[in-house]
DNA sequence: CACTCGATTTCGTCA
DNA sequence: TGACGAAGTCGAGTG
């Protein structure tokens, strides 16, 4: 990994067009060879990039570049596509490298498919005497979170969001309307289960006979493992 | 902003729990309080982070964390949720700062929105003798992106993507009910014009009368404007 | 290999 | 400010 602070401008052709105006900036050149170009603030998104597989080559400027104030220029190529990302730098301030080798990689826990895996074993949040049918239950036109049954023996179909929008909405009304001309499985009642519900969400769901169900992470881990938390 | 290449382990509680293994790192932690934790490879995504508003605070290791090779510990902690990264420093390799100032920040050209000016510049795309009526046509449901009469006097109803897939034709299709059942405008065909269109958002698009339009951007470009491509 | 879907998504826009 | 849709999205899982 190549770290450089250098005053730079930055042109990208590709997918769209774009252009970062002459300003001091952090690039990084991985050993994959992609280049990042960061500023001093924003979120973790650079302010434009390439991705791998790519490739970096370092040209000397026109006489144009030059009278500008170029001192060379990076050109960084996409190896399958046409996109091309050229850096004209100014001025070099700081320039580093390292060896760091190959990054074992995240350990995740927590995201829709913990949730998914919780509401499973603590199915009783669907109702009193609500037994589990089974996860990830498969249908023509993709797999239902939970099928469940509930006290009185009808099918419950429940999809799981972490934050519940329109669309997960949509979503669950098509695996509702197909399940219900399966006769083995009809009636089956909706529950949309989510972290957070958007107000326009609940009322389309609501409008369409779905039961809205919020879930409590913290409390659904807690009640999962005994485990305290970390910090 | 503050770089600085360690050997580390990196614990995030939050929204997730996630950790990272002892390896070594680029750790940027910008002048906005936020850090970026970076490998030497993968996309621009990094392998953790923290999103300002957030500060940076240095621990000294107790005991045990000592014995186990820990000579620092980097909290940062988010400042309205209590989101919390933990860097456990066991060596420091590298460090440097730079004040970078302000970016002017990125300008950007040729997305979704320059597909629906090119379209709306060439509606006849849509079929000889076809009229624009407006861009972002608002129903009650949000913009239809282009509305537009075809030679016969007929409304059609044009949903653009750069990518369709099914989501877009579930919108279009909302639209359509929406406004078939204006008298004004009834009956609206519906038109999904797209860059890429996957297989099975044709096949859901021509189940539903939809028709299915292929834009070949570099073409529309072409006889948009004679400005020749900057590389 | 292609397609789908989630994401600590992030980012813009608009009501 | 909240909600919604797009992204040069990226990446994982599955048929």
């Amino acid at each position: 990994m190549r770290l450089v602070i250098a005053k730079c401008s930055v042109d990208y052709a590709g997918r769209l067009s774009a252009h970062l105006p002459l300003a001091t900036r952090l690039l990084i050149h991985k050993n994959d060879g992609s280049l990042l170009v960061h500023s001093d603030g924003g979120s973790y998104k650079p302010l434009n990039w390439m991705s791998p597989p790519c490739s970096l080559t370092v040209h000397e400027p026109d006489d144009d570049q030059r009278a500008a104030g170029v001192t060379a220029l990076w050109r960084v190529t996409h190896a399958k596509t046409a996109d091309m990302l050229v850096v004209s730098i100014h001025e070099v301030v700081h320039e580093t490298a390292h060896e760091l080798g190959l990054d074992p990689g995240l350990q995740k826990d927590g995201v829709e498919a913990h949730l998914q895996k919780l509401l499973a074993e603590q199915i009783a949040l669907l109702g009193e005497g609500t037994t589990l049918v089974r996860r990830e239950y498969m249908t023509a036109i993709g797999p239902v979170d939970i099928l469940a049954r509930d006290a009185s023996g009808a099918s419950l179909a429940v999809e799981i969001k972490r934050r519940g929008g329109i669309d997960g909405v949509e979503q669950l009304t098509r695996y509702l309307e197909l399940m219900n001309r399966d006769p083995l499985l009809a009636p089956v009642a909706g529950v949309f289960a989510a972290q957070e519900i958007t107000p326009q969400a609940r009322t389309l769901a609501e409008d369409r006979g779905i039961r809205c169900l919020l879930l409590d992470y913290d409390a659904m881990r807690g009640l999962d493992d005994g485990v305290p938390r970390l910090f």
